[in-house]
RNA sequence: GCGCCCGUAGCUCAGCAGGAUAGAGCAUCGGAUUUCUAAUCCGACGGUCGCAGGUUCGAAUCCUGCCGGGCGCGCCA
C-alpha cells in the first residue's frame, strides 16, 4: 500500500493524452494482428524515444511479445506496422533494430496542436481527476516547537501534489494535522508553571516555549518526582481543568500565529487545519470499536491489536496508564474523515521513519472495514553533513532562516546586476526567486532519497534551479513586449504556428509532452518528474532563444516564434506554480 | 536479530512498467555578447551504474547473496 503504483493514466478520448492515443491506436492494431491474444495488448505502449535521432516517441513491446507470441521481435513489429492505420499525428513509422517501432510527430501536426494547446486554458492536460475526491494531510508540526528545516519536505511536497491533484480536477481537502495534543504538554504546562521567563516569551514566542520544554524535560528524566507531576499536569489538562485548558489554548494560539506566518511566506494555505486535540473525545469510542470487532487484547497492562498475521508488530492502542496515543489518534482521524468527507483516498506526506506505523494503522483501518485508500507518500529524511539534527543537540536550522538566507541571496544577485529596477521591485524579485529556490531544490530530486542539507545545495541560483526557469519564463514573455515596441503596426498573432528549424521541433515536441509529464507527476506523487520535465523544456527553450531569431525572421515566423514563446512561458509557469513557485515579472 | 530505503562522473543528483553508444547540474578548461534579458548558450574533460551471482535476445533498472551508509522495530508522533 506505500509501494508506487503504476500510473492508471485514464485510457482513450475525450481528453487523452498523446502517449495515451497513440498507446491506445498501437493496442487497436495488436488486437487486429493477434486475433485471440488480446490479454497482451496492454504489454504495448508508446514512450518517450530514448534518443530524438529514432523519432519522438517508441514502442518497444514486440522485443517483450516474442515468446508469448512465438515469433521473432522483428517478425511482430512488421506485422504491427502492417496494420497500423496512419496516424494524424505521425509523420513516420519505422521498425528498427531488433523490433523497435520508431514513431516520429509530423511537423504540420505538431503545428496544430500547439494551435490547440495555446487556445486552451488547460493546456490539453485532461481532467483525469474529475468527480473524484482525496484528502492530503502534510506538513503537520508540533505546537511550541518552531518549524526548522525538516519540516519543509512535507510541507513542500505536500502542497505541490496539492496543487497537482486539484489542476486535475480532483477535489482536494488538504488537512494540516498539527501535533496539539498529548504528553508533551504535561511536560510543558509543568515547565511554564516553573520556568517562566516573561520578557522572553513575549519577544521570542516559540523560543520561550521550546526552551521551558527542553527544561522540563530534562529535569523530568532525572527526577521522578518531576516526571509524576507533569503526569498530573497532562491528567488535569485531559479532564478539562479550566486553568490547564487556558494554558493548552494559549500555547496553540502562539503557535498558530508563527505557523500562519511561515505558510503566508510560503504561499500555502490549509482547508482544514485539525490537529490531535480535535479527535480527542471520540478516542474510547475507538477503543470500543476495535474491542467490538474483536481485535483487542492486553499486554503489560496495554490495550494492543496483535498483527501477526500481516507479520507486523503489535499496536497499542491504549497505554498502561489509560491514556490513549497516537495510533487510535490516527484511526480515529480516518473515521472521522471517511464519515466528513468520503473520500476516495486520504495520503499522508511524512518522513520515511513512520513507514512501520503506517503499516500497522492501515492494516487495522482494513481490519475495521474501511474501504477508503490509504496511502503513505514518504520521503527520505533530511540530515545535516555532520548528523541528524536534533533539538536538544541545538543543530536545528530554522524554516525561517533558511527562507531569509535565500532571499538575501537573491537580492545580492540582483544588486549585481545591471537593472533599471526599484529597490522594492529588486526585494519582490529575491522574495519570489529565494523561495523559488528553496522549493524546487526539495521538490526536484526523488522524494525517497536521503537528503543532506547544504547551503550551497539549498540555496543553488544556477544549474537546475527554480531561478534558471523562472528566468527562461521571463524571457519568453520579454519577446513580446520586445515585438510590440518593434512592430506597432503589426496584425497581431494569430498566425499558424510553425515547425521548422530542429530547435524550435524541439520545443515543440517537449511543450506536447506536458500533458503526459503532469499527469504522470501526478499519479504517481512524484512532483520531481515535473520538475525534470520543465528543465527540460526550459533548457531546449534556451537554446532556441539564443540559436534562432525571433525579431530578425520574416514575418509569419516571427510571429509564430513569439506566439510559441508565450506557449512556453505559460507552460513554465503553469507547471511552476502547481510546484507552488511563482514568476516574477522581471528578473 | 528482523524490516524499509539508499549506493550511478571529483561533488550533488536524474534515469529504474528491462531496450538501441549511461544523462544533467556544479566544479575544471576553452569559446560565444554591434542583434530578442549573459541568472544565458556552445564545446572539452570526466563513469568497471557498490561487489558477486542469477533471470533474459538484452539488466543501472527484475531476483538472490554480500559490503558500505541512513532509518525503524509495544506504551514519543
Amino acid at each position: 500500500m506505500t509501494e508506487p503504483q503504476k500510473p492508471d493514466l485514464p485510457s482513450g478520448p475525450p481528453g487523452a493524452t498523446l502517449e495515451q492515443q497513440l498507446t491506445q491506436w498501437l493496442q487497436a492494431a495488436f488486437v487486429q494482428a493477434y486475433p485471440g491474444q488480446e490479454a497482451l495488448a496492454d504489454q504495448l505502449f508508446a514512450s518517450v524515444a530514448t534518443d530524438e535521432q529514432f523519432g519522438h516517441y517508441q514502442c518497444n513491446a514486440a522485443m517483450g511479445l516474442a515468446r508469448h507470441l512465438r515469433q521473432s521481435p522483428r517478425a511482430i513489429a512488421d506485422a504491427l506496422s502492417a496494420v497500423l492505420p496512419p496516424h494524424p499525428a505521425l509523420a513516420s513509422v519505422e521498425v528498427a533494430g531488433p523490433g523497435f517501432i520508431n514513431l516520429t510527430l509530423s511537423d504540420d501536426w505538431m503545428s496544430e496542436a500547439l494551435a490547440a494547446m495555446d487556445d486552451d486554458a488547460r493546456l490539453l492536460v485532461p481532467e483525469a481527476g474529475k468527480g473524484r475526491t482525496i484528502l492530503f494531510d502534510y506538513s503537520s508540526p508540533n505546537i511550541a516547537k518552531p518549524m526548522h528545516i525538516g519540516h519543509i519536505r512535507s510541507t513542500v511536497i505536500g502542497n505541490a501534489l496539492d496543487r497537482l491533484h486539484r489542476f486535475l480536477g480532483f477535489t482536494v481537502i488538504s488537512d494540516n494535522h498539527l501535533g496539539d495534543w498529548g504528553t508533551q504538554f504535561g511536560i510543558l504546562i509543568l515547565g511554564y508553571r516553573n520556568f517562566l521567563d516573561e520578557a522572553q516569551l513575549a519577544r521570542d514566542p516559540i523560543g520561550a516555549l521550546e526552551a521551558l520544554y527542553v527544561k522540563s524535560n530534562e529535569r523530568k528524566n532525572e527526577d521522578p518526582e518531576w516526571q509524576a507531576q507533569a503526569r498530573q499536569e497532562l491528567v488535569k489538562l485531559q479532564q478539562g481543568d479550566p486553568d490547564s485548558r487556558a494554558l493548552w489554548e494559549t500555547f496553540v494560539a502562539l503557535s498558530m500565529k508563527e505557523f500562519n506566518r511561515i505558510y503566508d511566506r510560503l504561499d500555502i494555505r490549509f482547508d482544514l487545519c485539525r490537529g490531535e486535540s480535535y479527535y480527542h473525545d471520540q478516542l474510547p469510542a475507538v477503543l470500543d470499536r476495535l474491542r467490538a470487532q474483536g481485535l483487542v487484547e492486553e499486554s503489560d497492562g496495554a490495550q494492543v491489536v496483535r498483527l501477526d498475521e500481516e507479520k507486523l508488530p503489535l499496536c497499542i492502542v491504549r497505554k498502561s496508564d489509560g491514556a490513549f496515543n497516537y495510533a487510535t489518534t490516527d484511526i480515529a482521524t480516518v473515521l472521522a474523515r471517511v464519515e466528513a468527507f468520503a473520500p476516495e483516498a486520504i495520503v499522508y506526506v511524512t518522513d520515511e521513519r513512520q513507514q512501520l506505523h503506517f503499516k500497522q494503522f492501515f492494516t487495522i483501518c482494513r481490519k475495521l472495514g474501511i474501504q477508503t485508500e490509504l496511502r503513505h507518500v514518504w520521503f527520505g529524511l533530511m540530515r545535516l553533513p555532520e548528523g541528524t539534527f536534533s533539538t536538544r543537540d541545538g543543530n536545528v536550522i530554522k524554516l525561517e532562516r533558511l527562507l531569509d538566507e535565500a532571499e538575501e541571496r537573491a537580492l545580492q544577485l540582483i544588486q549585481s546586476a545591471d537593472t533599471s529596477l526599484s529597490d522594492e521591485e529588486k526585494r519582490a524579485i529575491a522574495r519570489t526567486v529565494g523561495l523559488g529556490a528553496v522549493k524546487y531544490a526539495d521538490l526536484s530530486q526523488n522524494p525517497q532519497s536521503l537528503v543532506t542539507f547544504t547551503w550551497e545545495k539549498a540555496l543553488a541560483l544556477d544549474g537546475n534551479s527554480a531561478p534558471y526557469l523562472q528566468y527562461a519564463c521571463v524571457r519568453a514573455r520579454g519577446v513580446l513586449r520586445k515585438y510590440q515596441e518593434s512592430y506597432p503596426d503589426s496584425s497581431g498573432l494569430d498566425v499558424p504556428m510553425h515547425v521548422g528549424e530542429p530547435a524550435e521541433r524541439d520545443v515543440a515536441v517537449r511543450l506536447l509532452r506536458f500533458p503526459d509529464a503532469l499527469t504522470r507527476a501526478t499519479l504517481q506523487y512524484r512532483p520531481n518528474l515535473l520538475a525534470d520535465y520543465l528543465f527540460d523544456l526550459a533548457q531546449a527553450y534556451s537554446r532556441f532563444y539564443q540559436t534562432v531569431p525571433f525579431l530578425q525572421a520574416p514575418e509569419g515566423i516571427r510571429e509564430s516564434r513569439i506566439r510559441l514563446s508565450l506557449l512556453v512561458a505559460r507552460t513554465l509557469e503553469q507547471g511552476l506554480n502547481l510546484l507552488g513557485i511563482q514568476v516574477p515579472e522581471r528578473m
